[in-house]
DNA sequence: GACTATACGGAACTAGCGTTCCGTTTGTCA
DNA sequence: TGACAAACGGAACGCTAGTTCCGTATAGTC
């Protein structure tokens, strides 16, 4: 179940109607519920297959046409945005959540651990941050910038209360696990790849530098 | 300039020759120059562009027609292999080269640092793994299969010397590399995460676990 | 120099996928 | 219940990219 980023009901996305007059028209109620429908069908075909699964296969899961499809999002860009914007503000919000937290360090740790859980179930969500690192352009650009800004903060907290080296930039934290996970490999195998991140920024080794 | 992983001006590729008789025949001394010609053009395309770049773009660069390059490389796929599987038994002897040295630690550490670059340096190297990883029905999946036991070797001497903790498997140690360096950024930006995951393989670390 | 197997070039074919178009259906409201 | 705007479905279009085909060119040989 996804929930629009902004109002409810509303043919935010409709090029097709009647031009900027009737973009704040309520959705028919069968409307309504197609878009829904979509939404959660395109979901779960972009987890299963990545990006490039085909339209055609959205609108099968979702028991509509491609036309219908098209009609509540003008491209398949704008459909696979909806989604992950969704994702990444939830996680963005399970960072503003967490920044109260009492131990920086395990505070951080179990938000990348979290994290990884998540890039590593959702396919999509690698693809996403894959792409917002090539063309900044996209749409989804705003929600990895305000995650980025997110886990910022947790990273900061963690080096002030000298739990994580200093010379560890955030950028490269989100590049570690979101690449860990890629590798479609067992869910358990993920997250000791995230533990060896974790690691990995932690204080100084007992071994020698 | 990439050699042939088998015997040189041997037409293997050529399924347009007279079936499996002509298999061995030497190839004409033009053939053969425009066989190393689209090798090379290969190589730079698919590390600018990746795997998707159109072979119409190998074949210009090449300075040939697209009908030459399925001449020498049946399909698109058998091109990219030809590649990578140089580019793999290169890593291979690396490995083998590298085994006889005294650190092991040391060693498996700057293995890693070679691999990080190259992974960094050539998108088709990352590219392979990823295919590697999702079929294995590839012929790069020998090659695949060499490294990783290469590698294993080095991180078991490794291990055995107590440079690296005993709970990290080989693949780990892979995936964590070839993600590390995947999302396309500052060859310095991946050097330092190579340097994270190295910290994170080794023995335990002074803060709390 | 002539002959022939080998190799070449690139137009044409094929397949997949994003997107559009338009005739048909349906929810909503008077 | 009838009218109409809103929404639907899916065939059709256009583009991209992999692969094939065949007429032409040429290296190698006698």
């Amino acid at each position: 179940m996804i929930a629009d980023p902004g109002s409810e009901n509303v043919a935010q996305a409709d090029t097709r109607a009647n031009g900027a007059a009737a973009a704040l028209r309520p959705l028919r109620a069968d409307a309504a519920k197609n878009r829904e429908r979509i939404l959660e069908a395109a979901e779960a075909t972009f987890t299963a297959e990545g990006v490039s699964a085909p339209i055609d296969a959205v609108a099968q899961r979702a028991g509509v046409g491609v036309g219908t499809v098209y009609r509540h999002f003008p491209t398949k860009e704008a459909l696979f945005e909806a989604i992950v914007t969704t994702r990444l503000d939830e996680l963005c919000k399970t960072t503003r959540e967490l920044a109260e937290g009492e131990a920086p360090g395990e505070v951080l740790f179990s938000f990348l651990r979290e994290f990884g859980r998540q890039a590593s179930a959702k396919q999509d969500l690698f693809d996403a941050m894959d792409a917002a690192g090539l063309d900044i352009k996209s749409t989804c650009a705003a929600s990895v910038d305000e995650l980025t800004r997110g886990i910022d903060l947790l990273l900061e907290r963690a080096k002030a209360a000298g739990a994580v080296r200093e010379d560890v930039a955030t950028g490269e934290v989100m590049a570690l696990i979101v690449g860990a996970c890629h590798s479609k490999q067992d869910d358990l195998v993920c997250q000791r790849m995230v533990e060896i991140v974790c690691d990995g920024i932690r204080g100084p080794t007992l071994a020698t530098r």
